[in-house]
RNA sequence: GGCGGAGUAGCUCAGCUGGUUAGAGCAGCGGAAUCAUAAUCCGCGUGUCGGGGGUUCAAGUCCCUCCUCCGCUACCA
């Protein structure tokens, strides 16, 4: 019997700069999402990668004078760069410079023509040299001195360009059917509705070519054209599981289960995409899930504002493993969220130094001293025991529930309900008091214990993959007893197991150069 | 403008198909304990549920209206 597969991708990013915290965010959540997969025993495929082509790309590698794919390479390696520091579990890493990318591309662009959905014309419209962009007409003015001009105050000028089109307006029924048919597709649901009454208001064909730049797959065809970011851009998502080859060993991975993205490219994955698939008979996506952006302090980062923050910067601050904890529980997952200094320190210092961390130092330091260092024999199991270690057995049944859809606030919130119950069971209990009246009972609250935070320790892997690690070394868990299938009773920790000397995992965090700190 | 969503405790939010004295977490205040990373546990909220009107035996929960905020309204990766 092989395991289940499960097929989850980011969107591949734009090298034209460096990474900033919305990449790292997306990056963080499909990890997470990738990880409790296969700690429950799927068979993962997570892709990543960077979007190479386009005249961004070349406009910038001109300006720094090294060749466009110099630039790709260098800033491509920054995006690894990061993702190694996040610890970010990729499988395959796409770059669209790639051959098997341009012939994928080649592929679908040619399974499309052969549906009848591409076409050679003309793209026209008002375009605004400053701006680099077309208009719409009814955007623009014509001024006193007779220069039609855009918004923004730019002149325009009127251009016509040969361009190869998809025709996106044959498939606005057949998206609307599918959408209909599986409402799942798009999420969160508010997200569903605005793709919904976009595709509802019409569809105009695509524009997919330009002959303006030459950074890019050319059209097979008609090599002056290259295949503008549409096609070139979502088509990563085959050609990674080995399209156009269906006898790839990676095939039986798509569809893809989620596309995670950002909000704001929710149509071209929602409309475009699925359209160029079901034109190229291709299976669609199972799921894509639109997630929202991140706030510094609630407002926008930008550059100008001056509150743009390095990823590197705040993994290094915080720590890897309480920095993807603080984004992941913090922001309800496809809601915008907003972080500040003081949020992420009161989530590391409550959530992990005080509630967990304490919980498995104040309870493994009394096996340490009480118990001989060894995994403790428990006695018959009391009302209170029973209950605590059923709350444990049955988070994971409620994580997978809320991994379904993607809640990972959901399913941290879930573990910590636990977290927080142990420690008023521990409170409630009086271990410390128990080791003289008896001993024996103290030894089935420390195991009770233990127990517990061996469970939350299992399901916390997903998201501090090192945090996660430390806890189960000190539980003297091997290799083979770290994943979902031992959570419950199951994997219960055997009595009699020597355990290391307990050491803190989840240190307070202390602002440097005060008091504390010295 | 059109379509959609939201306005609930200081902060972030739960409140499904209307039905006990409107809840959680965090922050704040008071107390207990001392196993533990001065961590933990217990107790404490007179909130116009955005304003107004209506339906109903009963509305935060349905209808109307007004105010405020947000998203989408196509070629930016």
């Amino acid at each position: 019997m092989s395991k289940p597969s499960f097929y989850i991708t980011t969107p591949i990013f734009y090298p034209n700069g460096v990474p900033h915290i919305g990449h790292a965010y997306t990056a963080l959540a499909t990890d997470t999402i990738a990880r409790f997969h296969r700690l429950d025993g799927k068979d993962v495929f997570f892709l990543t990668g960077t979007d190479e082509h386009g005249q961004k790309m070349q406009q910038t590698a001109e300006k720094e004078g090294i060749a466009p794919i110099e630039l790709a390479t260098r800033n491509s390696q920054v995006f690894r760069d990061l993702w190694d520091a996040l610890e970010i579990s990729y499988d395959d890493y796409i770059r669209t410079t790639e051959p098997r990318h341009h012939r994928a591309s080649e592929a679908i662009w040619e399974r499309m023509t052969a549906n009848g959905d591409i076409y050679l014309d003309t793209y026209s419209g008002w375009y605004s040299v400053r701006q680099e962009g077309f208009f719409d007409e009814k955007e623009t003015t014509v001024g006193e001195d007779g220069v039609r001009r855009e918004p923004l105050g730019s002149p325009v000028e009127w251009v016509e360009e040969e361009s190869y089109f998809f025709r996106l307006s044959a498939y606005a029924d057949k998206l609307l059917a599918y959408y209909e048919a599986h409402p799942e597709f798009i999420a969160p649901a508010e997200r569903r509705n605005e793709v919904i009454s976009f595709v509802k208001s019409g569809l105009r064909d695509l524009s997919i070519s330009r002959t303006t730049f030459d950074w890019g797959i050319k059209v097979p065809s008609d090599p002056k054209h290259v295949m503008y970011v549409w096609v070139d851009a979502l088509t990563n998502y085959i050609t990674a599981a080995g399209f156009p080859d269906t006898n790839d060993a990676r095939w039986h991975y798509w569809p893809a289960d989620v596309h995670l993205i950002g909000k704001d490219i929710l149509r071209f994955h929602a409309v475009y995409w699925p359209a160029f698939l079901m034109s190229a008979d291709l299976a669609l996506p199972k799921r894509v899930f639109a997630h929202g952006f991140l706030f510094n302090r609630g407002e926008k980062m930008s550059k100008s504002v001056g509150n743009v923050v390095d990823p590197f910067e705040l993994a290094q601050r915080y720590g890897v493993d309480a920095m993807r904890y603080y984004f992941l529980r913090e922001v309800s997952f496809g809601q915008d969220g907003s972080y500040s200094h003081e949020a992420i320190v009161n989530r590391i210092n409550a959530d992990l130094a005080n509630d967990l961390g304490n919980l498995a130092q104040r309870s493994l330091s009394m096996v340490a001293k009480h118990c001989d260092a060894k995994v403790p024999q428990p006695g018959t199991f009391t009302a209170e025991d029973e209950t605590i270690l059923k709350a444990a057995d049955a988070m994971l049944g409620t994580a997978r529930e809320a991994m379904d859809v993607q809640a990972i606030h959901s399913m941290l919130a879930t573990v910590w309900q636990v977290v927080a119950d142990a420690n008023r069971y521990f409170a409630s209990q009086e271990p410390w008091a128990l080791r003289k009246s008896d001993p024996a009972r103290m030894a089935t609250v420390l195991y009770v214990t233990i127990e517990v935070v061996r469970q939350v320790s299992i399901l916390a892997q997903a998201v501090m993959p090192k945090a996660g690690a430390k806890l189960l070394d000190q539980l003297g868990l091997d290799e083979g007893a770290r994943d979902f299938a031992s959570l419950g009773t199951s994997g219960r920790l055997e009595p009699g197991q020597d355990l290391p000397a307990p050491q803190g995992v989840f240190p307070r965090y202390v602002e440097p150069g005060s008091e504390a700190a010295k």
